[in-house]
DNA sequence: CTGGCGTTAGAACGATCACTCTAGTAGAGC
DNA sequence: GCTCTACTAGAGTGATCGTTCTAACGCCAG
């Protein structure tokens, strides 16, 4: 039973985008996973901050594939900016708003108190704005001006996050999402001209 | 000394923003207040709840009137929109990345798990929202149209938070004020046009 | 001085926290 | 069969959690 491990972390994961890191307990994440204490202090000796940075960089390598996909199925950087944030918001809603993104829930909780966690969510962001920024450097636009929209954009997907859970409304999302692609567009157009 | 209640209310609000609700005991907030669980307890007999519910309405009222101090200053949307991100940037700078919005990091916390702090949040959002609507109205936008963008902005400067500070890093913030800034002004030529 | 009121003080409560530890099971190699 | 290793099991640890409770304080009214 390898699976254990695995387990562990999809529970932990579930249970962090719901209610965060410190609101999540590791009875509840052994309970989740079907294991026990024993088990989870055998495959994470460090604890609650080893299993969490476990959980980051999966989730994070799971995003980051996604949106690989995402960017290899559509026919232009504003459209695969535009589906990220239809898929976000179909998950906000089939999920009746209870699971966002484990990684921002954590970054945000934890950034000023736990280095090695805030350490983890600065790597996983780096791999999504560097994938986004080679997505738009392929538009013609500069490495700087590539990077700030990348930034940008997964800044905004961030923030509709917090937006739409709180107001229970995936139109937020869907909403915010129309804007960044229109902003997208435009960038496009002026980086590929200019 | 009815301002017990007050430094209550303050103590919360910037352990909050550092360290998160769940991060945050009852402990740590009566120490940084210089007060005691009795005092607590008579002042919010509703407990850690009450307490949080009154640091967002507290706090979201006063990012509100600096909305609106902003705004009353700057010249263009646009301006007012820059000028916002600059000082979020200078905010985190100034307190070496541990402060930022308590109720961008409260609602992400506990959207899913309290209503009665869930539902305050989003009245914060919903006041803001309506404040930079406003604003957007005035150069001529149509409603939906400038409600959208209101969120936009809102959502971009909380994604801002969660990426800056991880990243412990002013810059990113920055990058994505000019990117919203640019996106407002497209819009306002758009709506002025139109 | 006496009584009442708003506030403070902080010990004490049961629950739960992250974590440790010892005992045990299961399967592979010999 | 035996041993070794990987993993599971879960009771037990002290600390800390949010909260309750009783006692007392300072101050004004009579």
């Amino acid at each position: 039973m390898a699976e254990t491990r695995d387990r562990l972390v999809a529970s932990a994961a579930e249970l962090f985008q719901r209610q965060g890191f410190n609101g999540t307990s590791m009875k509840q994440i052994t309970d989740g996973a079907n294991a026990t204490t024993g088990s989870l202090y055998h495959f994470f000796p460090g604890g609650k901050d080893e299993l969490a940075a476990e959980v980051i960089r999966t989730s994070g390598a799971g995003y980051l594939e996604l949106f690989q996909l995402v960017t290899a199925v559509a026919t232009s950087s504003a459209q695969a900016i535009s589906m990220l944030f239809e898929g976000a918001a179909a998950t906000l809603e089939n999920s009746d708003f209870v699971d966002a993104c484990p990684i921002f829930t954590v970054a945000l909780e934890v950034a000023s108190t736990d280095e090695a966690l805030r350490a983890a969510c600065d790597s996983v962001f780096a791999t999504w704005t560097a994938t986004a920024t080679a997505m738009f450097r392929k538009d013609g636009m500069a490495p700087k001006v590539a990077d700030a929209l990348a930034t940008t954009a997964i800044a905004a997907l961030g923030g509709a996050f917090i937006l739409a859970r709180t107001a229970r409304d995936a139109n937020r999302m869907r909403a915010i999402g129309r804007n960044m692609t229109a902003h997208v567009e435009a960038a496009t157009a002026k980086g590929s001209s200019g």
